[in-house]
DNA sequence: GGAATAGTGTCTGTTAGACAGTATACG
DNA sequence: CGTATACTGTCTAACAGACACTATTCC
């Protein structure tokens, strides 16, 4: 095969070639009010992390003390998704969740210690996963912060530029995409729906009760659990929904689906 | 400073580093089969680089003879969407283009030559300029091919499969962004914005003719070039239409803006 | 006048959005 | 029986989608 001849001459050396590969991830919740027989009040929060003063083998770490995404490097046999996945875990205890590139970060000088290109990932957590979070040796300190904390914050590297897109990401994708779905239990009530969606979005459409209530009738990729109902969010029995997988574009310069 | 202790201790060796950083364009155009006073039809087409035997230096080339996407490795003083822009005028002297980042491909094993993260980009290039493209010595050949064209190619290294996410991620944001000016002349008429929308979708709220010379008028991210028409796409006058910069979000959850 | 593209007039059925009203339960 | 949530009835204005029709120009 040609290509052999083609790998003897190859030698890696004659290019620079970049200090490390991260992953690093940012971990969306939505924490909810809950009271009985209400609606409950949702705000979308992001998880930092706050960096120790040494890392595992007692060495002073980079950017001790700022607050910053989780992450780590990527080893040679794993992909950046593969290494957020595991990383996760390692961080929160979670599997299974949804998880997404969104974009990587390679501006040179963005980390001290040389040529360090970051692949940024978004996961969506449900919020229960979370409480039992634990800090580990390269993590001295968990929180959950919003938009508006994080906005007057400094964080480590060029992690607010990572966060500020992360941010706006999750915006698109849970207007855009059934995304919603990752916040949300398998069957779930309008106005639960509803109240994910008013964490990113103060269309009328979706704020007003009524008009909610009737749409969520007619959307394609939603559908009634027959006969379900729960009273979690009010007295009276409220119909369950679910997702159904399904791709959906819908054009903006059309009306319809 | 409490970084310059830790950097001190910092040792890049600790961990394995990635063997190459390298930056890939799909670079998309349109093809138009323009006649006097007749709109265009209009294809979806991707460059692609047919790769020679040899490089630069006369040494047998990785990959040789087979088709490609342009593209090469990222320096480390540059980011790789400087990297694009950079390689995208050596391959086609094209300056000032759409240019996107779409994704990071980074299964162990995609490249023989080791650990190389390849970060994917489109560029959308009117086609005039393609016209006069010339080939270097990176690459043999140069060409233009559909969808269906290169579903039975056999690329170059993973190139299939970023083609393949090349081609939905242009088919969305040509559909739920303003991309479509990209595609077209400053001022435009109904039937070529509706030609390009054509090359992505069947929907007959842009098929069909009427339907869409009435909705152009509603869109609020297009306004009437006023006084301005052309006879480019008809004997009639046609008036001419521009996009007006904006951020268009439009939710699945809604039907209006 | 014929042909081709670019529209407009008009009708019909559907939908958005608003307001008011009904339904179901808890305490 | 008051209250809170979850709907439904009904109206109006707007819009989608279809069909037919007009407008403008070249040949």
């Amino acid at each position: 095969m040609a290509n052999q001849d083609a790998l003897k001459q190859y030698n890696p050396s004659k290019y620079k070639t970049p200090d490390g590969y991260t992953s690093d991830i940012a971990v969306f919740t939505i924490t909810s009010q809950t009271a009985n027989y209400k609606p409950p009040k949702m705000t979308l929060k992001l998880m930092l992390i706050k960096r120790s003063k040494t890392d595992s083998e007692c060495n002073p770490n980079i950017e001790a003390n700022k607050w910053a995404l989780p992450g780590g490097f990527v080893q040679p046999n794993e992909t950046a998704f593969e290494a957020a996945k595991r990383e996760l875990e390692e961080e929160t205890g979670v599997r299974h969740v949804h998880l997404k590139h969104f974009g990587v970060y390679d501006t040179p000088g963005r980390d001290p210690r040389g040529w360090i290109i970051s692949n940024a990932h978004y996961a969506v957590v449900p919020e229960h996963f979370l409480a039992d979070r634990k800090a580990n040796d390269d993590a001295a300190e968990v929180e959950l912060f919003s938009l508006n904390d994080i906005k007057q914050m400094d964080l480590a590297f060029d992690h607010k530029m990572i966060v500020s897109d992360a941010f706006k990401m999750i915006k698109n994708d849970l207007l855009q995409t059934t995304a919603a779905k990752n916040f949300l239990p398998e069957l779930f009530t309008y106005s639960e729906l509803q109240a994910v969606l008013l964490t990113v979005s103060n269309d009328p459409a979706i704020s007003s009760d009524q008009a909610f209530a009737r749409k969520i009738k007619t959307l394609p990729f939603l559908e009634e659990a027959k006969g379900q109902t729960t009273t979690r969010t009010s007295k009276k029995p409220t119909q369950l929904y679910r997702f159904i997988d399904m791709d959906i574009v819908k054009p903006i310069y059309t009306a319809r689906y």
